[in-house]
DNA sequence: AGCACTAAATGAATAGCATTCATTTACCAG
DNA sequence: CTGGTAAATGAATGCTATTCATTTAGTGCT
């Protein structure tokens, strides 16, 4: 919204396309929220091809070069994604829900926030947590909610790496094409791959048939976080 | 090795640095498996930041545009990397060792070879298996195994899916600095994640005293690969 | 009040990137 | 020998992130 808004609140009643003179404004226009806020606009338009900085500064009706006040690279612009996007994260069932459970909601909905924006996975996965306060609050959320469920302290953070590759793993799944084990015409030389995949396309319809949409990407993730949790769950004093 | 040789097997006794003539060569200068090569070649030395459709062409001695008379784009590249580096994981136990063993060779090969090559994974991730056929075979082999495992036919592709999420999501971690988790000045603010974190580092320490590297992101992907496969395991009939 | 300093904007410039195109040359099929 | 196709060069294109000099506005000091 301060995107949108970017484009009123000028003290002229000038009409939209006119330019600012150079200059220090008055009031701020650029802040990291706004450019956040704009950048996630443009994603939703374009998609990560259309976030250009050039883009991103028209969005915001700004010269390009404004933009480097406030960010140092674009690497910040996706950092700052990253982190808003992390806080989008349902953790609500740590500390209010049995443990399982929590972990499902956390999961479903990790994946999900991050299987829109998976440009951003490889930035996370580098990322120190000390540049990306709300993920850190993540973190914190989710190891206290394992702590309290019983588990010794130095299995927390492998428990939490494991979960989350799996999570960023599976997020790139979502946005594969549902045709992508199709093997063609080389078919005839691998049959007892073409059977699999003919076979689990047919159960993943019939376990959906329950109204519910049952991509493939769901089934495998379902099958691998179940196993994950009831795994870990094992590991609780 | 295409790559190296081809600065030699000139007819002329030239001296490395003349240029060809335009117009086509007598021999072909370029083909799929040099252009792989030397792309590999130059990833080692300068990284995927030096992989350059014009470091590549100086690599191969030629024109920048004459990789286009072989590939249609940059990503065609990136597809000729990953097929092959799909060759290079170990599929040996399969067929040839206890299910669990040969699963255990396979992923912990799968991550090692793409954690040195991660910014293909965005690639693998959404590539149709036809234009991969080492890709394909790999598939084969493995939905083979288990298969021959007894494991019934419609949950042999959420699982290997599931495994394979699995291991991109740690082939990131693997490449994330070693302090990723210092939590720095906001540490009081996060006292639970923080002490996860010391307890954790120790305990990596200690357990792999024997004289292995135990870096964190092995630890957790021990964890998580010996869960998923005691879990799968259970699915064999 | 006047003055230095800093912050935040513009606009012009730069180097590097993938990609395209016209052109040249070599081989092959008729 | 003659057309067509394949494979090279070299020049050009448009887009990219980023930098820099310049302009202007506000803040703090004396």
């Amino acid at each position: 919204m301060p995107a949108a808004s970017a484009a009123q609140g000028r003290s002229t009643g000038d009409v939209g396309v006119r330019r600012r003179r150079a200059g220090r404004p008055s009031a701020a226009v650029l802040d990291k929220a706004g450019i956040t806020a704009a950048a996630l606009e443009l994603i939703s338009r374009k998609g990560y091809d259309g976030l250009t900085m050039a883009a991103l500064a028209k969005q915001l009706e700004v010269a390009p070069s404004a933009l480097y006040n406030h960010v140092a690279a674009k690497r910040d612009v996706l950092l700052l994604l990253e982190d808003h996007l992390t806080s989008l994260v349902d953790v609500s069932g740590f500390g209010a829900a049995a443990w399982e459970d929590a972990v499902r909601t956390w999961a479903w909905s990790y994946r999900n926030v991050f299987a829109e924006h998976t440009p951003l996975i490889p930035v996370i996965a580098v990322l120190p947590v000390t540049d990306a306060p709300q993920t850190l609050a993540m973190y914190e959320t989710v190891s206290k909610g394992f702590i309290e469920a019983g588990f010794p302290q130095e299995q927390v953070v492998p428990a939490i790496v494991a979960l989350e590759s799996f999570i960023f793993g599976s997020a790139y799944d979502v946005t594969a094409p549902e045709d992508i084990f199709e093997s063609g015409s080389l078919a005839e030389s691998t049959p007892h791959f073409t059977a699999a995949v003919r076979s689990s396309a047919s159960a993943a319809g019939w376990a959906s048939a329950g109204g519910e949409r049952g991509r493939p990407a769901d089934t495998a993730f379902k099958l691998g976080l179940e196993l994950l949790i009831s795994g870990l769950g094992a590991l609780r004093g």
